[in-house]
DNA sequence: TGAGGTACACACAAATTTGTAAGTAATGGG
DNA sequence: CCCATTACTTACAAATTTGTGTGTACCTCA
């Protein structure tokens, strides 16, 4: 079965998925940390993103009993196994932004 | 600005994206192969995602005056820049499937 | 007494993505 | 004359994803 990729994009395919993991990679964060992180997802979004993640095994949630109530979240080891999947999409992404930047100054010379 | 990564999940974020490209890999293929190659995808949505990829420069078309019409479709020099993305997604994709085969196994002894 | 902080859940609405079915253009073959 | 072939397009419907706004529990500190 070819499916392997179709596999790993149903997990991480989400549009804040990786987004969050790699905010992750640096360890343990709280909810609202994530949050500020990333300031356009809406809270709702975040929850229901962690909750996948957790499902899947991406992510660790630890819930300490304290109020106000505190939660964390970090990447489990095979969520690691990701760490080199977002840097080369990172790089990439500089390198087909660059690529645009060209083409646009090419265009402005022509014109 | 750290939405490098979001940049590129715009890109390429798309269901179908991903396993278009990955199927491109091995050289140019027309519209109805990559449609035997993806037999869960629609006409629709093939056509859809490969305008977009054409949009962002991921992949090249070619159309040939032919009678049936002829197009191929082959990935840019940019696009080429992906294929480690899609290695590792799937050997990841192994890793984590094996992952879960061992919890079930767990579980089975347990119970 | 009452406001404040945290990590959500919930109902509802809006937006985006996807599927379905049918149609098109042009030409070669029966 | 009609059908088959290819790579789509278009209109419409259904499904999925997201956003908005409000609510909640619980304790602490002023």
């Amino acid at each position: 079965m070819e499916c392997d990729l179709m596999y790993a994009i149903c997990k991480i395919g989400g549009r804040w998925k990786l987004m969050i993991l790699c905010k992750l990679e640096k360890g343990k964060l709280r909810f609202s940390e994530i949050k500020r992180c990333i300031p356009e997802i809406t809270e709702r979004m975040l929850a229901l993103q962690l909750r996948e993640l957790e499902k899947d095994g991406l992510v660790k949630r630890t819930v300490y009993a304290e109020v106000p109530p505190r939660v964390d979240y970090e990447l489990t080891d095979i969520a690691i196994g990701l760490v080199p999947v977002w840097r080369q999409l990172e790089d990439w992404a500089v390198q087909h932004k660059s690529l645009l930047q060209n083409d646009k100054s090419k265009v402005h010379e022509i014109a």
